[in-house]
DNA sequence: ACCTGAACACCGTTCAAGT
DNA sequence: ACCTGAACACCGTTCAAGT
């Protein structure tokens, strides 16, 4: 069945099966989701350059529906607002967080959400020096926290005898609810930190 | 040539030709080690479970060059010593981060310096259910910053106009200067923010 | 323009065979 | 006990052939 009158195959649609397996936890590749597709691995390349672009792909898409393309508010407001938005995203697709991971982002949705940061942050007073790594900092703290959904619900599986760390682990509350409180709790450090930070600032 | 009267293959001559290949930024795989050790991939299997038990061997060797196995100090002297540690060990292997990502910790050393933080931080006084909260805290820090490190010199690529971003990225420090700079602002804030905390949880 | 099918160079893992 | 070599079920990617 070659090249059939309406097309089987498009960007959308291959970014669409792939976020599925994501979501559902299978493992992600170019066979995969020909398999979900029910169309041959080669057929892809009609549409995309690879394995790489796919991952773009589905970083796109989850930028569109999850990152706000303004924000009204001062510029805490708008970290904040940002980083609850990021939280969300990946809360609810975590899987995507190890394959993003690391790599150049180009989406321009994605790089738009990123501009409204750095613009809110400029326009505050930080200096253009500063911008950027404050930049880094929430993309560290945001991914931190990614990824710490993403983990397994048993991080340490102590083997040996511990003094404190193996008591911890029967009696706290594991997966979600605890990197939640932890999410929250770094979200208003991190805030109480910047604001420190640009009162130093204005000192100057 | 089966069965050498002395080994050619250790999990430590595993481990050290695994770690290798990760430092120089090699593809990693069972494959390439074999190949580097100059023997039969299914050779390998005589003495390690398979992949992911490699790179939990390799987790552990980084843990006992840097992670101390006892700090001397106040609860905060604990917290910066063993993040320093994790940065040095980041840093020197930043390729290894990806590897070890979201993967359950198992290894007693490792083990043994998440639980010398859970000690510290649980008689300072932090209550126990907020213990294992502020661990994961430091790691998604650790992990966020570490991954920072990673990351390849081109962290965004705007392919549109932005307001901001693009004049940035062209204008500021990259790598790991960069880097290094937002994980000392990271730090501080994160001390003050935990020692806020414990005054706060004090007043109780 | 768009899909198939064969082919290529890889993976990680298992297992019988050899000493 | 420890290594080899063949085998298996996968990868991602390329490309000629077909309409």
């Amino acid at each position: 069945m070659p090249r059939p009158r309406t097309p089987l195959l498009s960007t959308e649609r291959i970014a669409e099966a792939a976020m599925e397996l994501v979501d559902e936890g299978e493992p992600f590749g170019v066979n995969a989701i020909a398999r979900r597709l029910g169309v041959t691995p080669s057929s892809l390349y009609n549409h995309v350059a690879g394995r790489d672009e796919i991952v773009e792909l589905m970083r796109g898409r989850l930028g569109e529906q999850y990152l706000p393309p303004a924000i009204e508010g001062t510029w805490d407001v708008v970290v904040e607002e940002m980083l609850r938005a990021e939280r969300r995203m990946y809360a609810e697709h975590p899987f995507l967080i190890p394959l993003i991971v690391g790599k150049t982002i180009t989406d321009p949705t994605v790089i738009a959400s990123y501009d409204l940061l750095a613009t809110a942050l400029s326009g505050a007073g930080f200096p253009d020096d500063d911008v950027l790594e404050i930049v880094a900092i929430l993309d560290a703290f945001s991914i931190g926290f990614g990824l710490d959904l993403a983990s397994p619900d048993e991080i340490w599986r102590p083997e040996t005898p511990t003094t404190t760390l193996g008591r911890l682990v029967e009696s706290s509350p594991r997966g979600a609810p605890r990197s939640d409180r932890a999410f929250e709790a770094g979200l208003e450090m991190l805030l109480d930190g910047l604001r420190l930070r640009l009162a130093r600032t204005e000192l100057d």
